[in-house]
Parts: structure tokens; sequence; C-alpha cells
DNA sequence: CCTACCGATCGGTAGG
DNA sequence: CCTACCGATCGGTAGG
């Protein structure tokens, strides 16, 4: 089974990079093949190390612990990543990456709906962020921020301010149309705090479903259905 | 300046217990001066501690940087605490006695009140829990409850399920009349949720304040001022 | 409560 | 990506 390069994704070291320029014989395919692979690999290092930080914490999970969980050994996460705090870096960076497309299609949607309608659009699938199958990056980057180091904490902020502001113009909305009492600024924070709450107690093995715990926020939120527009 | 024997809120182990009904010698008043030595040293130990555990996590704090904080060297606060466990299990004990104490008191003086005004007690006495002066206890139990030992989380669940039924009465009278919209389990899990996560984004620095925040949350919650009842 | 210390574990690396 | 390893750190303890 052939093995692998980094891909583009990753930045390859400068050292890596001059190796990957220099030698290429001539004989087969040798580039994709390696490429595939790393990036198989790599992907599951990523998602090891999303559900071991989500469990158990990033402080208390061990480079092993991703390593066994991805079937490798103690020191091949440290050829995929520069350290462990960049495996925490990108588990964030790759969940704020795919949230953000999530709610950008959601919000697409439901251009020509009604300001309750679109609420209800971003509240489940934030909901489904949370709490979905593969649901285990964004939580990561809700609970685990604290252990970035500042510079890795700026460049995230930039892309959770995007993901916030999608909220803003619907919330305004809402809040001229009498639907939403609470000050714009401060609700976005209450309500977005109410969902990413529900990480530390839903259940998918009990009654309530997804879309349970959607109406629920709306009727708590906006006072009722999504057709009582 | 006087200084304090530990309340009964911690329960003293049976070792301590039985060692201060036993050991009693005649001389100067050495029980009580032990005792309240003990008590300080202890009380600086769990506050440190705590402070540690909200801002860098239980897995990233050093029983070192504890016993720094609380002005001792590394090995001291082994004579105070068994484990970093049993320190962590004492900061959230503590934190919930406490905080279960703060909204006893607030439902008692909210009796005769309407269910709005007793709803918006809770709220404010739960945003003061989380933000006001000595509040590292509190939070802590909530973020980082995954760090304790089962048995040490079934015996924390007893204190936490109390304190969530402490709404369920009040929030049930305001789903009757009306007010509250969503199912009481769900909106009491979503509400807790929101005020939870504001220690996230809190920053006593700017404008809002604790009240203005329990505004805005009512107003959120329940459509509209304490007065309209 | 301090001093001095131990055994285990951890992030990370060299070299292939 | 594996093997073999290092230096540092950590929770905890003995003995006073």
């Amino acid at each position: 089974m052939p093995v692998s390069q980094p891909t583009s994704i990753q930045r390859p070291s400068p050292v890596a990079l001059h190796r990957a320029e220099v030698k290429r014989p001539r004989g087969r395919p040798r580039k994709t093949a390696e490429d595939r692979d790393d990036g198989n690999r790599r992907a599951a290092l990523l998602q090891a190390a999303a559900a071991l930080f989500r469990r158990k914490g990033f402080a208390a999970t061990t480079t092993r612990d991703i390593a066994a969980a991805a079937g490798m050994q103690s020191g091949s996460p440290f050829y995929h990543f520069k350290s462990k705090d960049a495996l925490l870096f990108a588990v964030m960076e790759e969940g704020m990456t795919s949230a953000l497309a999530r709610q950008h299609t959601t919000l697409a949607l439901s251009r020509a709906a009604n300001p309750l309608a679109q609420l209800r659009g971003l509240v489940h699938a934030h909901f489904l962020v949370l709490l979905g199958p593969q649901s285990d990056f964004i939580p990561v980057m809700l609970y685990e921020s604290r252990s970035l180091k500042p510079a890795q904490r700026e460049k995230l902020s930039a892309l959770q301010s995007q993901y916030e502001n999608l909220w803003v113009p619907v919330l305004k909305a809402l809040h001229a149309s009498g639907h939403l009492r609470a000050p714009v600024v401060l609700a976005r924070l209450l309500i977005l705090g109410a969902l990413n709450w529900s990480v530390q107690w839903f259940d998918p093995h009990k009654k309530a479903s997804v879309d349970d715990l959607s109406d629920a926020a709306m009727a708590l939120f906006v006072g009722g259905s999504v057709a009582s527009s």
C-alpha cells in the first residue's frame, strides 16, 4: 500500500516542500497515490482527535490516544501535524468552515421565506452542527478554545464573527416585527448559548429529536410556530 | 482580624472529625488555633483551585499552580486534600451548596410575588452566581464535570437536580398563564443553557450589567417586562 | 505545612 | 509512517 506526501491543505514545511520539488522519479504515478492516502490518514487523525477532544477535553487527551484511535503508532501524528496544538486548531478550523458552509446553504434556501422561517432554518441547522452525525468538531471549538494560543484564537475569531453575523439580519427583522422582544445583540448571545448548551444534555437515545428541540427553541424565543408570521 | 473556621457546608472527612473529637491537650487553645489556620489555608486552596480550574481547565492546571497561588509549596495541597480530584470535587460541592442556598433565599423573598417576578429573581440570582464576585465555583462545576469520577458525579447530580427543580414550578405557572410557550422541561434546559453560556462572553468591563442581562433574558423568554403580568 | 524525592506519563524528535 | 528514545513535568508520598 503506497504511502504518502502531505496534501496542500496542510502547509508543508520548507523541508518537505523542497523534497517534493526536487525528488520526483519517473516511474509509476507516485504522487497521486500518495496524496490520496495521506488525505486519508490526515482525515482519520482529525476525526479521532475531534472525538477525543470532545469527550475528554484537549489537555486530558494524549497524542498517543489519538494515534491509537487512528490506528497509528505514538509518534506518527507528528508526521501529519507539527504539534498537538496544530491538531486542535485544524479540528476547529475544519469545523467552522463546514458549519459556515452549511448555514450559507440554509440561508440561501430560505431567502424567499419570512424571517421566522429563516430563524427556524438557522436554529435547526445549528442543532445539526452540534448534535448531528459527525458533530464533534464544533463542540470542540466551543468548549476548548481556551486551549488555543492567542495567534490561533485570532485566526478563528474571524470565522466565528462571520458565523454570528449570519444571525443578525434575521434577528433584526424579528425585532422590528415585534416577534423578538430582547435587544438584538444580547438576544443573539442568549439564543446561541441556549443552543450551544444542548451538547451538555442532549441524548439522541431519548425521545426529543432535533426537530422537537428546534420547535421548542422557536416557541421560547419568538413565542410560537413559524406559521404565525 | 479574626479568621474563620470551616463552615459546616464542607463536610469534614471522618478522619478529621475523629481527630478533632479525640485529641485535645490542656495547654493553650490549640484546637481553635489549628482549626482556624486550617480553615484558612483550606479555603485559600479552594479559592485558588476554583480560579485556576475556571481559567485553564482542570487537566491543564497543576497542583503546583494551585499551591503557588495559595502561597504554599508543591506538596502542601495534599495535606488538605487527598488528591487533585478531591479538590475539584470540593470546589464543585461548595459552589453548588452556596448557589442552592442563594436561590432558596431568592424564592423565599418572592413567594408572594407573581411567577414573572419569581422567574426574574431566579434569573438574576443565577447570573450573579455565574458572573458576580467569587463566581468561580459554579462555572467550574458547569464546565469541568467530565473530569469527575463517576462516583463523584453521582453525588453532585443530586444537588444539581435540586437546583433545576427550583425552576420547574415557576416555569409551569408561566406556561399555564401563556407567558411561556415552550414545553416546560425543554424550556428549563434552554433557559439555563442561555444563562450558563454567559460565562463565555460576559465582560464586566463592558456596558451591559447583570441587570441588563436579566432584563434581556426575561424579554427573550417570556416576551416582556415583569410588570406586564 | 516543607523538603526531597519517585515513578509514570507526555509531547516531541532522529533516523530510517 | 514506525522504532527507539529523550527531557520535562506531573500527581503524589515519606518523614519530619
